[in-house]
DNA sequence: TCAACAGTTGAACAACCATTCAACTAATGG
DNA sequence: CCATTAGTTGAATGGTTGTTCAACTGTTGA
């Protein structure tokens, strides 16, 4: 969700006080744009369906098929999420007869994910 | 070893020459609970107004009225997505007079928005 | 040539979610 | 005690998004 920023500022008025907090707050902000990259990416990993076809093809790259028979779900159901995968470069595929066979793009995504895992088990 | 089936299988018929792949792709399943856990997590940082507080209250603790001019949002906004941080430990609070200061919890957090920025920038 | 199957896609629908608004609590200073 | 300000909260709203359904493409094998 693409967010405004607004010309007017927080009714609040402590900021008289902290004026050089929030100027150093702001200078750690990033980039707009990169900002919403990051949480564009982070909102691709944030889906049960999307995270379990990146564990279900770690290993062994897999068709549209399988996947769907390993999780559960309809072709249609995979296929939709393994475009938005798709379109952020974190799977790649092969075409092999009727089959398309799909599996991680790189393991950077992998080390993201085995981070997280570790952060949440505690 | 045998399959359980489901209450609904997916159409296709492919997977009964790939049924070791399709075990396979299961047994790289974490717990469904463990999954939606994870996905839970991403999900938090998959916000550019989250992520935007989690920088500027990165290297010093904030007050909400600061946050929320750092970011050019209304208090009321910044506090309920801090409620969100809040409720998924990301971040801790300490009360001080009429102010309430927000910082990160730990830095596991931010190991792992590291390592995403790397992933996004290439 | 044609039937069958793997996969994709767009529309529709429902569930979810971030912001706004207004009302509220609590702390401070006069 | 009262006015003011920091912060929270619940309801409402509008946008987003995941799944379903049906229709479609393209490949294979008979």
């Amino acid at each position: 969700m693409r967010v405004q920023k607004q010309d007017f500022l927080p009714e609040c008025e402590c900021h008289e006080e902290h004026s050089e907090l929030i100027e150093k707050g702001k200078a750690l902000l990033p980039e707009t744009t990169e900002l919403y990259d990051l949480s564009d990416f982070f909102k691709v990993l944030g889906d049960s369906t999307r995270l379990g076809i990146l564990f279900a093809i770690d290993g062994a790259s897999m068709c549209v098929c399988d996947i769907a028979a390993a999780l559960g779900m309809t072709k249609s159901a995979v296929s939709h999420q393994l475009k938005v995968l798709r379109q952020n470069r974190l799977v790649k595929y092969s075409k092999v007869g009727k089959n398309v066979f799909y599996e991680l793009s790189d393991d950077h995504v992998r080390d993201i994910i085995e981070k997280a895992l570790e952060h949440i088990e505690e």
